[in-house]
RNA sequence: GCGAGAGUGGCGGAACUGGCAGACGCGCCGGAUUUAGGAUCCGGUGGGGAAACUCGUGGGGGUUCAAAUCCCCCCUCUCGCACCA
């Protein structure tokens, strides 16, 4: 039979101690309440149920929420639905049943999984994506969008995903395979609703340095974002009317070019090809619109390209250069055109190398028969003046020349500053049934916006959710409702059809932390003065995988809300952290496929909700990948039962062991240095420490033969953010009527936490050789006088001469001496 | 290829601004109690060595009285980006 204490019994009897009494309940302003905003990235209710990796990152937010509660913050720590998205939707496909009805089914497994977990949401503010009280107004946004010009239809180059019959978003896409699936993507023009997040680059670049994020993070967006400064030349053409711009950041190397590069699908191709070259540079062309970005990324290594006949003229030389087309040279970025300079551009190079161009040096420094020579510090221009000798930046360093030559250029008109970034209007529409529909019609053939009164535009009934695609056209399921699509402008009373794709999964996680300060408001988005009161979010807790894409969508919605007056902060999540991934307990990723997966149903029918919060907490480091190991769970669950165990006999009554008497000073030193420990651990989310000091701590008290209640009341309130089941019931055995969730946090005096004797490390010549036990702050020659006069030091002493002392107090004494 | 992070006992992991390497837990070894234990309690547990000692934080150099920690070179792993002009 099992000794462990009744966790079984304890644990629903407190969640519904909890639900009764509203305990997480947060308190809306007016108040004079601090605030504390703990927020976890709310799940899409799979049907697979809760993960571990699920519990690690809500463990930990609901151990700063418990742990703030108890320092008296007003903590808002809720949670929801992001349940719109493609898993219910091909479930959908393949079984007939409708989404809303796996949605529903899953969102109510999922509830009981995390009331199960004990964590401490407020579950009044529960909310769901998919319902239309909330995605009225994550299209009341879509209609802010709209009306600023931030939303339109675009014909763009765009993911297109055959399999999946939809568009993707450039972030959706890895390797030429679609995230979702890894089915193969292609790039083609298609009209589809793009958000000009673009017009948001800079601030959403600038506004990192106002946030605590992992600096991982920070780097993948601004890498994501990926400004560079330079400057657009114009080059005249040869024989056609017009310009050729191209974009470069090394200006300075105008004088270097040897050749032009066009992107395949670059409008002035079909004009620039010269009839002899014709057959060849279509079939160029058609060769690179059938691949995909994987295909084409694959072919990394070797330069491929053709000539087009004609050429453009350098502004700064009049040199006649050729113009090829080149695959390298992408239609997305800059202005899908190059000036190619091979000396000083690695790419440039080896094309030039393999088409047997010139390679001209305009920066000295380096060897360009070996490599491109790209030093920005060291290099010093070179061959770079007019041929009229009026103008030269030759012998000026690279930032100097760059400057240089960019205001000549602006002077002549051939050129200016130009600012580019790798980040892309985000892709908006998909060809899909599950997601919030567009609050637009069409007449005429241009899209007016829905009036707001007209929300929220709900999503029809079907039966048929595949997309109506075919290899060619994209076609929402939505186009098939002909009565739904048929409709009628309210304001004009004129016929029109309705926009019948949908948004696309990320929508609604957007602005969700907003909703839930004002979850039912049928009026506005949220209260304004909730809003000023609640917002911004201090801690934000959820996966690696979200950080461009969720966190930069959403940012960038945020600063639109800003910008209307919605938000009044800049940024939506001032602290974020990463919760790292659990692995199998065979070190590989949990999968259905290995059958690894770790359910926490059956954790906690084994161990208890608190044994698994412990555990997930003590595995190791927050943010790091860690495996699994259910041995390691048991040895979590001997802790609480050690606890248990202080305060309550075999028999179930109060441990006999109790005492009211006061603690003896050791005794109580441990407690305060304990409490200290877990306050400040807590604080830095390092739970695997300040778990390890509450084992030692409850190490020492087991030993105990009194054991004084008022450092057992401590120990409970500090480990009740861990354990907050076993928290409660032992705070209840200690004879307290109220639940200790607002029980003030125990503090600590820095006076009792030192030690009166400390051990000093003595080292001869840096080796340690014994250890001493000498009051707290001992000086140095006392120090020293009790390491002379030390029989184990003797033989290391004896006969040499001191011809040093390093003295840390408290810590170490070194005693540096001459050799015999 | 570029960028970031990380390599510490049999395992997960500790170690403040350089200052006793291995806290805490798992596992293992021994003991106590027990009809029994896969329960509980006590003790031990980095390697070598009988011991004195000695070697030890991916590898190799260096700085320092003192290096897991700082510097240089190299190796491995994880993540991100992947022709961004």
């Amino acid at each position: 039979m099992s000794t462990h204490y009744p966790f079984a019994e304890i644990e629903p009897r407190w969640q519904q101690y909890w639900e009764a009494h509203a305990t997480f309940r947060a308190e809306d302003p007016p108040t004079d309440r601090p605030k504390f905003y703990c927020l976890d990235m709310y799940p899409y209710p799979s049907g697979d149920g809760l993960h571990v990796g699920h519990v690690e990152g809500y463990a930990a937010s609901d151990i700063v929420s418990r742990y703030q509660r108890m320092r008296g913050f007003n903590v808002m720590h809720p949670t929801g639905w992001d349940a719109f998205g493609l898993p219910a939707e091909q479930h959908a496909i393949r079984t007939g049943v409708h989404p809303a009805i796996t949605t529903a089914k899953a969102i109510t497994n999922f509830r009981r999984q995390m009331k199960r977990v004990g964590l401490s949401y407020d579950w009044e503010r529960e909310i769901d994506t998919t319902d239309p009280d909330y995605y009225r107004w994550t299209q009341w946004i879509f209609l802010k969008l709209f009306e600023r010009g931030l939303a339109e239809v675009a014909e763009a180059p765009v993911n297109w995903c055959p399999e999946l019959g939809t568009v993707l978003a450039n972030e959706e896409v890895k390797d030429g395979k679609s995230e979702v699936g890894g089915y193969d993507v292609v790039r083609r023009p298609m009209r589809q609703w793009v958000l000009k997040i673009t017009a948001y680059a800079d601030r959403l670049l600038e506004d990192l340095a106002l946030v605590d994020w992992p600096h991982s993070t920070l780097l993948m967006q601004q890498e994501w974002i990926g400004r560079s400064i330079g400057a657009d030349v114009d080059f005249a053409l040869e024989g056609i009317h017009g310009n050729l711009r191209i974009f470069t950041t090394r200006p300075d190397t105008l004088f270097g070019a040897t050749y032009m590069v066009l992107a395949p699908e670059h409008p002035l191709v079909p004009a620039l090809t010269r009839p002899e070259h014709r057959a060849e540079v279509e079939a160029y062309r058609e060769a690179t619109a059938r691949k995909s970005d994987l295909q084409r990324a694959e072919q990394t290594k070797e330069k491929t390209g053709v000539f087009t006949g004609s050429h453009a003229i350098n502004p700064v030389n009049d040199e006649r250069l050729p113009i090829w087309i080149a695959d390298y040279v992408m239609m997305g970025y800059g202005t899908g055109a190059i000036m190619a300079v091979p000396g000083h551009d690695q790419r440039d190079w080896e094309f030039a190398r393999a088409f047997d161009l010139p390679i001209r040096e305009v920066v000295s420094g380096g060897d360009i028969t070996q490599e491109a020579y790209v030093d920005l510090e060291r290099g010093v221009a070179v061959n770079s003046r007019t041929p009229d000798g009026s103008f030269s930046i030759d012998g000026l360093r690279a930032a100097e020349a760059i400057e240089t030559i960019t205001a000549w250029l602006e002077r002549l008109g051939r050129g200016r500053r130009a600012v580019n970034y790798k980040l892309r209007d985000w892709l908006f529409s998909r060809q899909r049934y599950w997601g919030e529909p567009f609050p637009i019609l069409w007449e005429d053939g241009a899209p007016v916006a829905l009036p707001e009164q007209y929300l929220p535009v709900r999503l029809p009934e079907t039966t048929e959710f595949r997309p109506r695609s075919t290899g060619e056209e994209p076609v929402s399921p939505l186009a098939a409702l002909t009565d739904w699509v048929n409709t009628t402008d309210p304001v004009s009373g004129r016929p029109a059809r309705r926009e019948t794709n949908t948004m696309p999964q990320w929508a609604g996680s957007c602005w969700y932390y907003l909703r839930f300060l004002d979850p039912k408001n049928p009026r506005r988005l949220v209260d304004p003065q909730r809003e000023r009161y609640w917002m911004p979010v201090d801690l934000y807790i959820g996966g690696a995988e979200h950080a461009v894409l969720h966190l930069l969508y959403a940012r960038f919605w945020h600063k639109v809300l800003y910008d209307i007056g919605v938000a009044s902060t800049p940024e939506p999540f001032m602290k974020l952290v990463h919760q790292g991934i659990i692995l199998a307990e065979d070190g590989r990723k949990m999968s259905k496929r290995w059958d690894n997966v770790v359910n926490p149903d059956e954790v906690i029918d084994r161990y208890g909700a608190d044994a698994l919060r412990v555990y997930e907490m003590f595995m190791g480091p927050l943010e790091a990948m860690k495996p699994w190991s259910t041995r390691s769970v048991e040895g979590i669950t001997r802790f609480l039962d050690r606890v248990w165990r202080l305060l309550v006999d075999e028999d179930g009554a109060a441990s006999r062991a109790l005492t009211d008497e006061t603690a003896d000073p050791a005794t109580e030193r441990l407690m305060q240095r304990t409490v200290k420990k877990v306050t400040e651990d807590i604080e830095a989310l390092k739970f695997n420490t300040a778990i390890a000091q509450m084992m030692v701590c409850v190490n020492e008290l087991t030993k105990l033969e009194r054991r004084p209640r008022a450092v057992l009341e401590r120990l409970v309130l500090v480990l009740s953010p861990f354990a907050p089941h076993l928290g409660e019931e032992l705070w209840r055995r200690l004879g307290h009527a109220e639940s200790l969730a607002r029980e003030p946090w125990p503090t600590w005096d820095p006076a009792l936490v030192v030690e009166d004797t400390v051990t000093v490390a003595v080292q001869v010549n840096g080796k340690l050789r014994a250890t001493l036990e000498l009051p707290r702050d001992t000086g140095q020659e006392a120090a020293r006088e009790a390491a002379l006069t030390d029989e184990r030091l003797r033989k290391y002493l004896d006969g040499a001469t001191l011809k040093k002392v390093v003295y840390v107090p408290n810590k170490l004494l070194n005693l540096v001496v001459a050799p015999r």
